[in-house]
DNA sequence: TATGAATGAGGTTTCATTCAT
DNA sequence: TATGAATGAAACCTCATTCAT
């Protein structure tokens, strides 16, 4: 008997995945709608027509809307802090370490468009509850780490590190929005070169 | 006995200066509010209570919230411009003039927190109206002229200027909002580092 | 000095003058309005504005909207009796008395096609007040002092007046709504033999 | 036991029957409603309290105000219309064609005064969108034939046949509003002499 | 006396949330 | 469990009326 048979008794693991599909639709309709239009500008009932859902339905996987937000943030978060870790603490020079580190902002960009657009062009200040800025410092950490080291071997420039990270994070959301908004193209070219004019940002002059 | 004296025949100009004072009022209002919440989380009713003025009254001032919201974009925009163009354009070597251009974008952002927070949090595209987005576009201009010239003079790197300025606008930007999330603080003393650095990601080398 | 003149001292004929002026206009103006879009579709400041007037001199001339109704009311009324009178009662057979009823409403309704549109095409009862209702009567008294003479003299059916001038009047209304609809053009030629016809539904048969 | 039992399992055709019942008592109140106070007149909220639903609800059901005021208009034009049809096309006299006409008129006065108010005393042309135009017009066109036969025929006069319409059908409407007023009663016996006198209107001399 | 800017109550409409099914 | 119809609070906006000038 397949997992596609009309079963009318749905096994537990059937009804779960079930429910963690709707989960996962609700979420990303979500996501699209708020990076969209932002969080007041986006109604409920419009996330579960997306979702293909009922509107009740939502409350049933979310208390209410900022909780949903919420869940959308620490998503969005979670997958980004997926992407930074890799190949990024360890070995490697400092240099090697930002070349990865660098790869893959690009490459989370590029692969969660939405998810990079819903995080950085919206003020989530005022609906964030404390999981949510928890999850937010825990993707700066490797990154501070990196910096923080890259000051003791003399590599990274002697400056607060948490003003050289919004630096270096800033400028390349800056090229990011500059794209989206239509004033510029950040090809492969751009973005390599947009490394190593940032890489010298942080490095000290020997 | 100056104009400003408690005259107590009402003359044109005193009626016109209360319409132009409570025309400031509700722009200045709506500025913080929108800054804060954004322009669907604010209420029309809250402006006009922070305003001192009644809900109503705000639609003798303004076609409605979306044309407030334009009017408020334009005065922030318009406002940065002022900053911008200072000791901008002529003469002066082109780090000279990158100079003043930082010093300018950093005395508007101080002079002008709630304007800058405004300007860079929000995600104006879907309201702005074709009046705005063409002011926006002359904020920019002074820029990318410095940028080209610097170019054509060999002193800034041969990259499309468009994502130079992204870069250094956008490094700028971060280490703002770093402040305003409370990571850092951006002392004097950091934003000269600041200029100093994002000089060294524009300038080619020799 | 004519009395165009810039004279500092306006008479008391002159203000009074200036004062019957305003109130016509805001009559004027209030009448056009309510007969185009009906009482509650029509706004205060839009009559001042048409009357050429401020909003708040409305307010000196009638105690409020609905006494403002009342009055354009009582003054397309008054119109209205004043060409209905003419050549109805006294002399003439009541063929001819008709025929002078029937060419006083013409006349009405082609010299004060606004009054008479206001007058029709509107529900009055709910704000019109006594004093209104009062004039309503007055302006049917000489057509149902016609038709109860014809009764007596046999030239007229038997039946109740007040529905034979009902018939009568809806009659005339009919065609004048159809004509405002654009389904007929009431010329001449259809008026008169629209009398005929209206009258052979009064005569009765010898 | 009929399906109008109170069956304990919903079936899809209660909840549709359930959704019918509540689309039929907004229509009713907002009938009831735009008669006696007209469009503007009448507020949303007050619609559904009468119909004893929420003030949003309103909106499940209509586009928005406008729109429900076509619908009502075309659910009571078609009521009209439902009424004139009766026995008036095809065969028999012109007279009898007629009686039965005057007959269906009376019998929708009579059962639907509340339809027949809003229908008649109100200027409903600012608002009517072009469907509601078209059944207008459908409701004339048996009349109209009716008309247009009797000419041929020799039976009625020989004038415009939408004049002619106008005439009988604002007489109607005159004793009617009348009555509403006050002014008269419309008995059964006035409404047979007013048949007769009307058909009087149309008939041609022999 | 005349004005029209100002107001806030009330209009139309939307939407986060609930709950009967 | 899932739904989506229903709701009423609150959004945006209008307007009858007032009142400082």
């Amino acid at each position: 008997m397949t997992s596609e048979s009309s079963n009318s008794k749905p096994t537990p693991s059937r009804r779960e995945s079930a429910a963690q599909d709707k989960y996962a639709r609700i979420l990303k309709a979500a996501l699209e709608l708020f990076a969209e239009r932002g969080f007041h500008g986006t109604a409920v009932p419009e996330v579960a027509k997306r979702a293909g859902v009922g509107a009740g339905t939502i409350y049933r996987y979310f208390d209410n809307k900022e909780s949903l937000v919420n869940e959308v943030f620490r998503s969005s978060k979670t997958k980004l802090k997926g992407y930074l870790i890799e190949n990024i603490s360890g070995e490697g020079s400092i240099r090697e370490r930002f070349h990865h580190f660098w790869q893959n902002l690009v490459r989370f960009a590029r692969d969660n468009p939405v998810d990079f657009h819903f995080l950085e062009l919206q003020d989530h200040q005022p609906y964030l509850d404390a999981e949510s800025k928890k999850i937010e410092l825990e993707v700066l950490v490797p990154i501070w780490a990196l910096c923080v080291q890259g000051m003791r071997q003399g590599d990274i420039k002697e400056l607060e590190a948490e003003s050289l990270m919004a630096l270096v994070w800033g400028a390349f959301v800056g090229l990011m929005k500059a794209e989206s908004m239509g004033y510029t193209k950040a090809t492969n070219i751009t973005l390599e070169k947009a490394e190593e004019i940032c890489w010298e940002m942080l490095a000290s002059r020997h």
